[in-house]
DNA sequence: TATTGTTATACTCTATAACTATA
DNA sequence: TATAGTTATAGAGTATAACAATA
């Protein structure tokens, strides 16, 4: 959450007798950016875990796959900072990866401590119906925010390095 | 998640050497609405939970205690709906936050299925740094969308409203 | 039959701290 | 001393399913 995140009061119904007959109010929070981020940014999670979730490929996987696949040889360590999590987090991740042989960790040669990263053909083939429904979320996000999807990621991106 | 999500590349240092000595590269993903939208949430929540990590005040419960604020007498149906949870999630919330005398729960006196919350003196108290952290959290985003801030929230909502 | 709220339970994600092996 | 990766562990947060009470 930014601002903490309720949803948007469209889907309230069914109120108490005890509360007037509209819809839920939240409006102070109504002009807050970080509300408004932590609302959208829900929705679309779930409208895009709803169809990718398929057993076996866990959406969180998405993002590591991805990073390692434009990334090739990148330590674990690496990972962690790019993804913005502890290194103890991308240890299980890692190794659920190299279970189902998506991804290959091999020995850095220069610095013993090191495991590098890469895909596997399987991890690259698997990638693909992953960045193929991510594509096709995104366009359905394309259509939501029309010509001004240049300037909308740009404000995005701009929060997102400047909020830190 | 909307792309899943990576963070911004800007942290990422200590390549290793087996590897171009570079930036991570998240390319095919920079042009990801979805994606641009998680990196700047996890950002942006990120920020607010810092501060807000008063041991006794879990980031969670603002959301939820704002919602009760601006709709007194609602049913813990109501509020599971409006923050998007399940009813059984909102069991313990509102026990964690009733056992520190912040919410108050009356039995409905037209339906004897439901409770009704509202929050105590005490409950609209603790509400009010919460709101003061958010609103100051909030005009640093503002700082950094400038005049754009309607129009970005605007497309925000856009999102929430259209993407399910 | 449907809804409200609780419970039991389990799963995911994440982090901290302590450890090892290297550097 | 510092870093890479693992492990143990714990804590949020959430969901599903079954249940009792009530509608």
């Amino acid at each position: 959450m930014s601002a903490a995140g309720p949803q948007p009061p469209g889907r309230a119904a069914g109120r108490a007798p005890e509360q007037a007959d509209t819809e839920l109010n939240l409006c102070p929070l109504d002009d807050f950016v970080g509300f408004a981020l932590r609302v959208a940014q829900d929705a679309s999670f779930r409208a895009f875990a709803k169809t990718t979730d398929r057993a076996d490929l866990k959406p969180g996987w998405f993002a590591a796959m991805m990073v390692i696949h434009n990334n090739p040889g990148l330590t674990q360590v690496d990972l962690s900072r790019s993804i913005a999590r502890d290194k103890s987090s991308v240890t299980p991740l890692i190794q659920g990866l190299e279970r189902r042989g998506l991804v290959e960790r091999r020995p850095s040669r220069t610095d013993r401590r090191r495991m590098t990263l890469r895909l596997t053909a399987a991890g690259e083939a698997a990638l693909q119906p992953l960045l193929a429904h991510a594509m096709e979320h995104d366009r359905k996000l394309d259509g939501i925010v029309g010509d001004q999807k240049a300037a909308f990621i740009a404000l995005l991106k701009k929060v997102a390095d400047e909020i830190a």
